[in-house]
Parts: C-alpha cells; structure tokens; sequence
DNA sequence: GGCCGTCTGTGCGCCAGCGCCCATTGCAAC
DNA sequence: GTTGCAATGGGCGCTGGCGCACAGACGGCC
C-alpha cells in the first residue's frame, strides 16, 4: 500500500464497508497518532474510543500480579482494538498498549454501539473480526504451551509483519521478551539462531526480514491457522 | 439446583432470558444426551447445532498436527457451544468434545441466527457470554506461560465444578492430560501433590473435592479473573 | 474367585527456559 | 570525539516438565 495520503481505507475493516456506510462513518472518525508504548486500555478500566489501526501495531497483553506479562493477541490495519465495547463488557482484564508506533483511527465509543445496533455491515465486520481475534487468542495458548521459543519469536515476527504490511521492524529484545512473556535472553537466543539461519537481519531494535519463506518453514503451524482464518473470515484484496 | 426434572432453566444463559423470549426459544430446544468423549464440532467443518450445556461439560479444544492438544476453554451450564455460529464464522480451527458425561439443549444454528438477529435480549447474552470466553481463552494463555502443573491442575479442576455446581468430577488422569496439554504422569504429580495436601480424593478417575478454599489457595490467580470476569459479565443467581 | 485391562504411581536421564551476572557494542547527545 | 546509556551477547547452575519404561492396584466380567 502507498505511503500517501492517510485515509480510513488503509484499514481492512473500515476499506470493506459498502460505500453508503463508509460515507456515514468516516467523517465521525479520527486520525490519531500513536506512539511507541502508549497504553490505550487499562485491564478493567472502561474504554471511551475504539482503534482502527493504520499504520501502527497495538498489543493486547495479560500483566499480572506478579509484573510478569503475556501478549493474547496482536491487532494491526486488519482490526480494531476494543471489541469488547460492541461486546457488551465494556472492560476486560487486558491491557492495549502500542507496539509498533503510526497512527490509527479512533471512533468514539458510542458512536460504534449506535452504528453496531443498526446491524448492518460494519456490526458483520466487527463480529466476524472478533471471531479472527478468538482464534488467535486460542493459538497463542496453544503456542505457549506446545512449541519453541524459537518457533514462537518467528510467528509473532510474522504475525506483526503482516499487521505491518511491511518486512522491518523497530522493536528491542526486551519488548519482544515481554510480550512473549520470556527472559529478555531467550529472545537474544531465538533471534540470535534465527539470524544466523540469515533470515533475518538484527541491528539494535531493527529487524529486517531477508527469507520470508525460510522464517515461515520455521516457525509452528500456529501461524498458518491464524492467517488463514483470518483470510478465510474477513477476505481482504489491497485494490479495494 | 435440584436435579429433579431437566429444564432449559438449568442453563444460565437461558435462564436469564426474559419471559417473552422464554416462552419463543425454549420450544424450539431439544434435551439431548452428552456422551462422555462425543465430538460436537470438528474443526473446519460446518455446525448445525448449538448447544446450552445443561449438566454437562463441554471441551474446546485445539488439536495439533502431530495429534499434541489443548484445551482453550470449557463450557458448561453457564455458557452455549458453537459461537462462531453467531459471530458469522460458522466453523472454528477447534474440537468441541464431551469432557463430563450430561445433557444440553440443542438449538438449530439456522433458528439461533434468526433469534440472534431481532438483537434482542439473546443476542445481548450470546455476546456478553462470546466476551467471557475470550476472556478465558486469554487467561489460558497467560497461564500456560506463566503458572506451574500443580496451579494449572487446581485451575482446571475449579473451572470444571464450577460448570457441574459439584464437588466431584468422573475424569481420568489421562484424560485431563489431553486437556491441560501435558503428560499423564504430570497430572499422577500435581494430583498426587494435591491429594496429600489433603484438599481432594482421587481414586481411579474419581476426583471429590475436600478442602475448596485449600484449592482457590493453591491454584494461580487465573481461576479468580476468570470467575470475577463471567459473574461481572453475566450475574447469575441460582434462584431466577 | 480369578483374570485382565485400565488406571495410577515411580524412577530414570534429558533439555528448554529461568534467574542472575557481566562483557561488549553501537547510537546519540553533548 | 568522547562519554553515557541502551541494547545485545554470552556463561553459569537450577528446575519443571518431557519421554520412556515398568510396577502395583483397583474394578469389572466371566
């Protein structure tokens, strides 16, 4: 996709609606930026705006009681953060904090239950997206209870690339740890392997996919059922 | 709740909807019986029930390609199998099996989507419950990360009673093994740990428990978000 | 009452990831 | 350029869970 203008569209969700929506909703929305770390929900804390990312990348992560951390699920242009909003719960007990700086469009939060009642388009959309997130909720827990840290870094670095449309990354060892929820030396490790594989280039915070099939070969089938139910939920063809 | 005469009541789900809807929904139920091990849904392919667990507990469950498993979530009288019915899915990429012998109330996915679509107090429910499975899907997650066999093993166990408002479950080591993802002789430990502990009886696949709080004590924080997150999404009392 | 299959308990060696510590290396700011 | 700090790379010993193999123990069935 072109850099260009910033416009709604480089959202999946948002560039799948029939125009007749589109012309209603995109004017309520908001291109906000979203920095490196930001937290956009607190677990339990009730949520004022939904997301549409852009160009960003926004983490939905378990902090516990302890301090120890897990990331459940990445959300990128092809969702939204804050499904449970149109959920009904208002809250959950996850924190949304922003991975990958850019911007997104930000929606007020009853602004989308008026247009989620109308049960139109955009309420298809949302809940069929949910059902992609649920898959890669579950993934994760069985990723995280199965495989590698070394096929894990490799999915999430593949999951984030294509939430990314991109094959670089900005994102330390140490952020990488915790939303894996590993030793900031096991990532050191994964990478380390992964690198000297030559599939990817590693340079203080800088991550540049070289072999994408070869990192797609290593990873865990865990990958693959995520992005396929997501192309299988929510089709997507960038010339909308 | 008294075991006396099967009633779609027995399911909180159901038991929340207003009188008017009662009275349209329930005949459209069937009582069905749930053999212990019987597969409800196989992953990818096409669901024409759902189903409201009456006294029995359902399994969602995530089987690998190398025929390794794990349970992403359980379902029992307080929730419906087969949401990605509703949320437009259709198919999901897990099991659904049988993991405590019972029965439910069948609905035809067809009849299900047309109630879902009058947006009515059903759908209110459908969504808020799909929230608190998301919820313990994360929690799944995080715990497989994060909390040891013996935590996991006490999480487990609490989940399942809570669904049998029981204190004794039919399930064999082996069994459970399938569930939490790991080795039978890691279950003989952490069950064994736990018997000694004096907080529960286990002879040949049947667990009573002696000491509740003793449990809540010992397993992770995982048992109580999730509790907290379904009572706050979807208050139950017995009595309704 | 005896047999058999299922279920449970235990004992190895093995390894991935943890916790801790420290050495090195770039980038950036001055 | 120098300095300072963030980021990376490695080296310990430790432990939880794995894979495998086998020994009891209980329960149902004839």
């Amino acid at each position: 996709m072109a850099q260009s203008e910033p416009h709604p569209r480089q959202n999946h969700l948002l560039a799948a609606l029939p125009a007749a929506d589109a012309e209603r909703i995109f004017p309520q929305l908001e291109y906000v930026p979203m920095p490196l770390g930001h937290v956009l929900y607190e677990s339990g804390i009730q949520m004022r705006h939904v997301y549409f990312p852009a160009t960003s990348i926004v983490s939905l992560l378990y902090v516990m009681e302890d301090g120890a951390s897990a990331e459940i699920a990445i959300v990128g242009n092809e969702g939204i953060v804050g499904v449970s909003l149109f959920m009904g719960g208002e809250t959950t007990p996850s924190r949304a904090v922003v991975q990958s700086a850019g911007h997104a469009y930000r929606w007020a939060g009853q602004a989308l239950k008026n247009e989620f009642y109308l049960a139109g388009p955009m309420q298809r959309l949302l809940l069929r997206y949910t059902q992609s997130l649920m898959t890669q909720m579950a993934q994760t827990a069985v990723c995280n209870r199965h495989h590698t840290l070394d096929q894990q870094f490799c999915r999430w670095l593949l999951l984030s690339l294509d939430r990314l449309s991109s094959n670089e990354l900005v994102m330390t060892q140490e952020l990488i740890a915790n939303m894996l929820g590993v030793r900031r030396e096991g990532v050191t490790e994964a990478a380390g392997n992964v690198q000297r594989a030559g599939l990817i280039t590693y340079q203080r915070g800088h991550i540049s996919v070289i072999d994408r099939p070869g990192l797609e070969a290593r990873t865990c089938e865990c990958y693959a059922v995520v992005k396929k139910e997501l192309d299988r939920l929510l089709p997507y063809s960038d010339g909308l």
